[in-house]
DNA sequence: GCAGTGGATGACAGTTCTGTCATGCGAGGT
DNA sequence: ACCTCGCATGACAGAACTGTCATCCACTGC
């Protein structure tokens, strides 16, 4: 189950949040001071941080600061009643994933709470991990594989992101220039036809899957 | 350039939305009513779409749902002045990535809108598709990666597929056996040490990746 | 301390993957 | 009908991946 870290002075605030958020099945610490919660946030692991801006020692940006500095991923949901819009906005700028304004509806919280945990954190591995591709064929994002009438096709790393790729944007037309930017990572085009011969690999590998030609353009995975 | 459809049926809002937007560097389209803005969505590939509740033929939240039924990855960042705290929470649960009230400053508009673009690596898919590993560290599925501090790190595909049985199963011991038949394929042993060799493979690649040791017996991830 | 066992490590060869190139083929334009 | 350009195709070399082996090291029990 998530962590949670609630920084904020209010004590009643707190206590609220502990009950709401522990009701709602994760496991809540909490620090009525920036020095208190940043010794938290740097020696145990969290998923998510609440915090408010106004603390007595420190600004919460400044605590912001010191975690994003040694913790890139952390992610900080900001509580505040902060009056000045630049304030919201920067803090938002400098790296929280939410910015929640005092006074909150619970359920609002709760749910903002959900989607930012929802995100980068512990997704079941079940369920999300394939795309449908057409009639009975779709395409394993966990396994790089493409199944197609019960046939399993292992696909390599640049056939999987190609592939990939043309899903994300299925019924459009890629350009090589967006393929070459976008797979290969390549800004420029170094007069290369890989996305050619890749494109010819995964039509040979997976026959049922429609890659139509554009001419003078590129590529387009036809729309289920 | 990140895409970006606008549905609202406000013109000057449309307008003011689409200059500002524009002139952060992203791509715009605008449309007044839910029926052009399905027609935009489902058309054509959106990085996200900026969605107004109150359109003249479909609710938002109607609109949300045909959206998300045919692209469940889709990001909506929901804008409206909904006065019921029950409707921003019904948007937010309901899979909208995002939600600002009207009225709002700009500034804190494209905040949010970068906000939830950034990493446009693994935007697309990237909900769902991470598993948290520790503190700011997280094993990306879909492409077979693993980032810890800001670094992504490639893993080769029996790499990736021992990570993901150990992750699957962290906390547990995982003997030998086990890993030949879950990860190998291997039914028996045919009296090889390729396991140890892999997980000396990923310690010296992923650091901070806390394999154990269980003499005897075999390795364990340990429970984060 | 010493031996024994199991894990860690480094090097190696077969296989697969990746990107390049030369060539073939076909759609459009003249 | 012919030419031209752009995509398709097959072959190839370098790089990366995979599994094996021999050796080294550390823990365990004596």
């Amino acid at each position: 189950m998530s962590r949670i870290l609630i920084v904020d002075d209010e004590s009643g605030l707190r206590e609220v949040l502990a009950r709401v958020l522990t009701s709602a099945g994760y496991e809540v610490t909490s620090a009525a001071t920036a020095s208190a919660g940043l010794r938290s946030a740097l020696t145990e692991p969290f998923d998510l941080m609440l915090l408010d801006l106004n603390l007595p020692d420190l600004t919460g940006e400044q605590v912001m600061q010191v975690i994003l500095d040694s913790q890139p991923e952390a992610r900080i949901l900001v509580l505040s009643a902060a009056p000045d819009p630049r304030r919201r906005v920067g803090v938002l700028v400098a790296g929280a994933v939410d910015y929640l304004a005092k006074p909150f509806v619970n359920a609002e919280l709760v749910a903002r709470v959900r989607l930012r945990l929802r995100d980068p954190g512990t997704a079941p591995t079940g369920e999300h991990t394939r795309v449908a591709l057409g009639p009975g064929a779709y395409l394993d994002l966990a396994r790089h594989e493409l199944v197609a009438a019960d046939t399993r096709t292992a696909l390599s790393h640049r056939e999987f992101d190609l592939v990939r790729y043309l899903i994300e944007r299925r019924g459009a037309v890629c350009t090589r220039k967006q393929l070459l930017a976008g797979v290969w990572g390549l800004e420029f085009d170094p007069g290369t036809n890989v996305v050619d011969v890749y494109i010819r690999r995964l039509r040979a590998k997976l026959s049922p899957l429609p890659i139509e030609t554009v001419r003078n353009v590129g590529y387009r995975l036809a729309a289920s």
